[in-house]
DNA sequence: CTGAAAGCGCTTACAG
DNA sequence: CTGAAAGCGCTTACAG
């Protein structure tokens, strides 16, 4: 079945496709009869607009891209949630790339997204990547592009983040206001920011508390799974029996410790308090239920639409935006793997 | 900065927008010398074909859409990113959209989809979806349309699904390969088919081997939940100390059964054994581990897409293939949760 | 081997 | 209030 063109409407009706064209869009230069008259011949004959024909008029897709680097994760997949569902509201639709991590494959999906001509980019970028040469190129072509949860400071784009450290250092905090005075930090790998941050957070909590660093009580998480966590678990309760208290990079990780120490025999949060991060749901559902700090990841999404939306806008306008850099709010969500008394 | 065009690249040689096109094309009436000119300058000037217009002329996108119930799931999450995989190797951009379990949305999401002129259509349909005449509707239109996981029987397209009572029965049979006496079952809702299936699979497996269908042992979870297993967990041990096996309908609520019958000092699997569905990651970390049903989610998202290219490829030529089930296989994995002793 | 021309289906500035 | 015309950027059947 072929689909019903402007073309086809004009010639039943014995007017001018320009006519039908303006009373579909309601043009106030069209006079009512014809309007009614060609929107419902429109119905009847289910016409849709070409989008092919729009686009290429309008030159735009009413499409944006999203590049992630693993869409099977709790955290980005409520991420993407949240980017749809904002940009449905305002019409977009989103293409939906993988970049695995690699800035390889990070740069050639960005190439298929500029072929695609989407009208706006939003990507969290992989670990891998260390030159950012291919988001200026985006960017140049006077496309608006947003960064969020992974983003490279030096780039000239508006951002959306969490604070990272800070967010590290209240979950720190929270353990040595319950009364643990020895802390150990799991940390993710060396390169990422957000593990570099997470980290710093924790040192910053415990200098400003008056309290030693001991490198010693660093254990760098490599795949930062379930398993590792545990492992770590176990060798820490072995070197250091007297630690009371572990800040651990990511929930998975966490859940992993907490399991394991269990099975140990060791009370949670009686002889070692535990803080995750992500708040992921499983965090809630084990026990004990896990004391963690909540990273908005739909709200993420639609708040990094709402700014890419902002700026293809200006666009449309021929103007531009100054880039903004969006800190959303992390919450520590205190549960039973930490001690309710403050000390 | 403005797109090059192959007019301006034309005028710049002195030669037609027709053999610019022709040249980038590789068709084989152009001279080598032409053809090696025109290549440079289409690089040197960062050509990309408009994509719209190239969209216009061949009537087609090389995009597909794709709707699901929910996007944070683990199992779809996995689909999702088997179908962008391949659709990447294929050329294909894919637009996602969630149904939210609504027919409604699903409709919407669907008409929205259309408007968009995709080539083809990937549908896991909403468990609220009882009338199809939106899925007819897209097919009348002469696009091509795959079901996968969730499908409907009386629809005329191919599908991708697994043998969910096949599946059962085969976890079921394991319980009792291992020595289980009187099986319970946890299963899903009432209307979705899969969770019909799987419940039918049990009883199957009961019938087969001679052994009582009670129906007081077959409990119906609402939200399929980690705490909902644990409470029906509890609740089976109260009701019926003499079971000593539960087939779960998914895998969440099997390890929230599993941590709740822990934590009542019950002997898994030596009291109860017990086997989920799905074999989500955490099924392998737990403790015990969960023997379980093997889902192959990226697996399916791929055998999706390659059916649906081929039909896409179909319409190119005018054919129009028959619609093809394909049942994928699944496999019971087995692990601490069951028996290991073959009776 | 090269190119003029038609046309994909729409939008919109302009004329009447 | 209506419509003829130009044009978005490409592809391809056809002529030479």
């Amino acid at each position: 079945m072929k689909p019903t063109t402007l073309k086809e409407i004009a010639e039943i009706l014995g007017i001018s496709i320009t006519t039908v064209s303006k009373a579909l869009k309601d043009y106030p230069d069209v006079s009512k009869k014809t309007k009614a008259m060609v929107k419902e011949l429109a119905v009847t004959m289910n016409y849709r607009p070409n989008s092919f024909a729009v686009n290429l008029r309008t030159k735009e897709s009413k499409t944006i891209g999203l590049i992630i680097p693993e869409i099977v994760h709790h955290f980005f997949s409520s991420v993407i949630k949240g980017i749809i569902s904002q940009a449905e509201k305002k019409g977009y639709l989103v293409i939906i790339l993988q970049s695995d991590e690699s800035y390889v494959l990070e740069k050639k999906q960005m190439e298929l997204l500029l072929n695609k001509n989407v009208d706006g980019l939003l990507i969290s970028l992989a670990n891998a990547t260390a030159d950012f040469d291919h988001l200026t190129n985006f960017m140049e072509q006077g496309k608006p592009l947003v960064l969020f949860d992974k983003v490279a400071k030096i780039v000239n784009c508006s951002k959306i983040i969490i604070d990272d450290r800070k967010a590290a250092e209240t979950a720190t905090q929270h353990l040595i206001d319950t009364g643990c005075k020895r802390i150990a930090h799991f940390r993710g790998p060396l390169l990422p920011q957000n593990s570099i941050d997470r980290f710093l957070g924790y040192r910053k909590a415990l200098r400003d508390n008056h309290m030693e660093y001991d490198p010693s009580l660093v254990y760098i998480c490599n795949d930062m799974s379930y398993e590792e966590g545990g492992n770590y678990a176990e060798q820490l309760v072995k070197e250091h029996p007297d630690v009371d208290g572990v800040f651990i990079n990511t929930d998975m990780v966490a859940i992993g410790a907490i399991t394991r120490l269990r099975d140990m025999g060791i009370d949670i949060p009686g002889q070692i308090s535990i803080v995750g991060f992500s708040n992921w749901f499983m965090s809630s559902a084990i026990s004990p239920s896990l004391t963690t700090i909540d990273q908005p990841g739909f709200e993420m999404g639609k708040v990094a639409f709402k700014r890419l939306y902002k700026e293809m806008q200006a666009v449309k306008s021929k103007k531009q935006l100054p880039p903004t850099i969006k800190v959303l709010d992390t919450a520590l969500v205190k549960r039973e793997s930490t001690r309710s008394v403050t000390v």
